[in-house]
DNA sequence: CAATATAGCGACCGATCGGTCGGACTTTAT
DNA sequence: ATAAAGTCCGACCGATCGGTCGCTATATTG
């Protein structure tokens, strides 16, 4: 049905391949994803898979390069429009946590995983997740002392303190969501990231029970 | 040399198996950790080693159960002289810290990295692992809850939402050594568990500069 | 001492892994 | 129309996977 064979459609079968990668990734790992069980998933051929991108490596290499698309569209876009600094960085944390609550990739976060796949070896693949992260760190960051700089955050906020602990808190709901299930998890998220991010004068003592737990 | 057959021996064989697969499994993964692989770096061989296990799974299940002991020798072992609540708390969470610090699994806490390994799959594996992770859960419940009753703790604070975030401070560590090295991720992992379990009077608020942070 | 149990070994099994190769076929460029 | 480029396939490769099956040698039991 169709050409089979046009340039056109080879790039839509590297964009199935690529996807179907993503999605298979984050269950089994970058490593578990192996071509023959890929290639019959698609329909296609072994060999006719692995031309696209000669190697299992490159593979995984793409795989990471759309996920952090996926990610960027899912977590980074939707706070676009909103104001720099404290705004923004609100937004972007709501976003966050929706897109592990509603489990963009059905095996958790694609990257956190890879991480703890790739941290005792080398080559590639750990130094583009190493970029990765920096580059998402960075830009968190940045956000962090616009915030500050608008004055919506304390002057003396350590910035990469509150980023680190940031991460803390949505790798925190992604481990619980894909081992427990997500329960009660996100609002304990969204609480923590309030008691990060919110400076309310007076008290800012944590972990105390919120008014309404939803 | 000595004799090799006799069951003393063969326990001690057993034990060596074990110990070798935490270390493997912790930079290879759980499912990384191959027979053959395992009885080259022991000088035994393949069915020798699988004898004493029957299938890879139980030797996986066996690894965790050692990694379990581990941690519990490194973790809460040293806070079990404190007394208990807060001060057990406070050690706890700084022999968690150094456990991560020193990398006393070399691949990382083999627990996370498990978790991540297995949140997609079903079996036996991913049942002890929320089983191990359900009782740490609630032993850290527990001595938060008695750090409230004691007063040390205000009482209003849920519990298991302070988990959850020493959780994610934990992670957050775990994953940062792993993938960028340590530098100063301890010092703010310490940070972050001290803003979270210290309630000074007045200023709780989140995140600022402490003043000497080595 | 004889009988039994068992630790450990070497050879081997089917399955699957990532990857190669040559050809069939289609599109595109000339 | 013809040549060049490119997509995709089926067959195949060596390596490795978890696991099985006798077998030997030793330790234990009676």
């Amino acid at each position: 049905m169709s050409p089979r064979h046009s340039a056109a459609e080879a790039r839509r079968t590297r964009e199935r391949i690529i996807e179907r990668s993503v999605d298979l990734a984050s269950i089994e790992g970058l490593e578990g994803l192996t071509i023959g069980r890929l290639a019959l998933d698609l329909g296609i051929s072994k060999s006719g898979l692995l031309g696209h991108f000669g190697t299992k490596e490159a593979l995984q290499l793409a795989a990471l390069g759309r996920a952090a698309a996926i990610f960027s569209q899912e977590v980074w876009r939707p706070a676009a429009d909103a104001t720099p600094g404290l705004p923004r960085l609100l937004a972007v944390c709501d976003a966050w946590i929706s897109y592990l609550e509603r489990e963009v990739f059905p095996g958790g976060c694609l990257f956190v995983s890879s991480t703890f796949e790739y941290d005792g070896r080398s080559g590639p693949v750990r130094v583009l997740l190493q970029r990765q992260f920096h580059a998402w760190e960075h830009r968190l960051t940045a956000e962090v002392r616009r915030a500050v700089a608008a004055g919506d955050l304390p002057p003396d906020t350590d910035a990469a303190q509150l980023v680190f602990e940031l991460y803390g808190v949505m790798m925190s709901l992604n481990h619980t969501i894909q081992l427990h299930g997500a329960g009660r998890s996100p609002a304990r998220a969204k609480a923590a990231v309030a008691r990060l991010l919110t400076t309310t004068s007076g008290s800012g003592r944590p972990t105390s029970t919120p008014g309404s737990p939803s």
